[in-house]
DNA sequence: CTTGAGCGG
């Protein structure tokens, strides 16, 4: 890990900047009823749901991920400025070197506003770069918003083209299959660009294993997909498949690796 | 050519 000696590299744009610099593309028509009620505590306390009304341990913190060196809490304050429902931000980084992890929290005032954000503002593109949102719960600040308990399947999706976000790969899976769930295009956390691969979750292990051998080749934006299964999940006990035989190795206590072995 | 995922104070 060689330390990069200018590694607080700025904003990569700066000629076709528009000239409204820290106004936020407003995300696409989510933002419900919290703008009518004049609650005016924007700065001072959040309300903290005393004893009365609401729960005071409701998660109001989002995790986000994927962000570049330059994107500081300043950043993440006017990507959300407007609406109003944003209390802090913050950016984890190394203490040593004071460079940015990669991720940060947002809390925000109520649970809802929090929710409302998540929906609204995740997979949507952020200001001033080429990739989207990453948001989840704060999973380890209170609350365990975890009620994962629907089973996910899981293909591997390369060959993507640069422009392919997550929406466009997630849609170009949802316009096939109903059980889709979601779908991610890696970032590289240096360049903040698609590392070209990625994976699209299902519900349905029938769907999953139909996109496998249906989407392969088939065009996502500008190239055909090359689809695989994922490689650290359950062994699939497909028994054939295009003349090849998975063959799962054991070794002590669990499996230790899975090859796939021409007949 | 490529297989993610990262949760502080």
């Amino acid at each position: 890990m060689l330390p990069q000696p200018g590694g607080m590299a700025p904003p990569p744009m700066g000629m076709d900047q528009q000239q409204r610099m820290t106004m936020p593309q407003q995300p696409p028509h989510f933002w419900p009823q919290h703008q009518q009620q004049q609650q005016q505590q924007h700065y001072g306390a959040p309300p903290t749901n005393s004893a009365a009304g609401g729960a005071a341990d409701e998660v109001r913190s989002l995790w986000i991920g994927d962000l570049q060196y330059w994107m500081d809490e300043a950043y993440l304050s006017s990507c959300f400025y407007s609406t109003g429902e944003l209390v802090s931000a913050k950016v984890i980084r190394n203490k040593q070197t004071g460079q940015s992890e990669g991720y940060g929290f947002l809390e925000f005032r109520t649970h809802a506003a929090a929710e409302t954000i998540l929906q609204g503002y995740n997979g949507a593109l952020m200001p001033n770069s080429e990739q989207s949102f990453r948001l989840n719960w704060a999973s380890l600040g209170a609350g365990d918003k975890r009620t994962d308990d629907s089973p996910e399947y899981t293909i591997f999706v390369g060959d993507l083209a640069g422009e392919v976000t997550d929406y466009v790969l997630q849609e170009t899976f949802k316009a096939v299959y109903q059980s889709v769930k979601g779908a991610k295009v890696v970032i590289d956390r240096v360049t903040g660009r698609s590392k070209g691969y990625g994976f699209v979750k299902f519900g349905d292990e029938r769907e999953q294993q139909r996109a496998m051998s249906e989407m392969n080749g088939v065009l996502c934006s500008t190239r055909p997909m090359r689809i695989g299964p994922t490689a650290n999940k359950k062994p699939m006990n497909a028994p054939t498949q295009n003349g090849k035989r998975e063959a799962l190795i054991y070794g002590g206590l669990g499996l230790v690796s899975a090859e796939m072995i021409p007949v």
